[in-house]
DNA sequence: ATGATAGTTAGTGATATGGCTAAGCATGAT
DNA sequence: ATCATGCTTAGCCATATCACTAACTATCAT
């Protein structure tokens, strides 16, 4: 449990829900108001605007007010320590393969003697 | 929300605790078993059993049993989607902002004229 | 066959999540 | 000044999550 750990569950916690997957994707595309991002979920304006907290305040969206509209866009970086979790993950397991390989090469050599 | 969607959910949620992400660093380390995930985190083992369940139902792991030692082990194939559904979220905003530049391009050879 | 070991199942409780309605509060338009 | 628009707050409800204890099962060792 690393240190830039800290922040990672609220960051996945946010991606497990397709509804703000979907915002996401739509935000991805342009910056939009509250209700059009609840149009196509079908949802009711609080429940959306409560995915949309989730969101922010994982980091994956910023949100700015102008006179009574306010306006979501995604913030790309956000999800910079998703991916380098994964890759750190990914190298971890692959560091493991090599030396399994390297560990099979060795038994492959004795048995040539 | 497409088709390869709706196995996102469990796997994102799956990855959104921290307990559950130090298990699957240490299993990227290698295979391990039950009791040996469990020490680290200080949790019983119910609860540690909980925590593979739902990394097994995500698909994260495979666990088999040989006597009484249930074994488990990363699925590394399983991260896939994930970072999958990451790099078309960057395709589609890196998209954006080339036609935004484009845009500005247009902005400036009108000036020039 | 006894007992320790390694999981497993069942059931409890506190808290979090995701949805809702109803009511409130600022704009912006007329 | 009035009314519609676009959020926003407060509060409710069902379900899910994460932790626990207690009790059970199935090996393995002696």
């Amino acid at each position: 449990m690393a240190k830039h750990d800290i922040d990672l569950s609220p960051l996945f916690h946010a991606l497990a829900d397709p509804t703000r997957r979907a915002m996401l994707t739509r935000l991805a595309e342009a910056p939009a108001r509250v209700t059009e991002l609840a149009e196509p979920t079908g949802l009711k304006l609080p429940t959306v605007m409560r995915h949309l907290s989730v969101l922010e305040e994982a980091g994956l969206i910023a949100t700015s007010k102008d006179g009574r509209v306010r306006t979501c866009a995604i913030v790309p970086e956000a999800f910079q320590p998703v991916r380098s979790w994964l890759d750190e993950q990914r190298a971890i397991w692959e560091a493991r393969l090599d030396r399994l390989d390297a560990y099979v090469m060795t038994l492959m050599k004795e048995r040539e003697t």
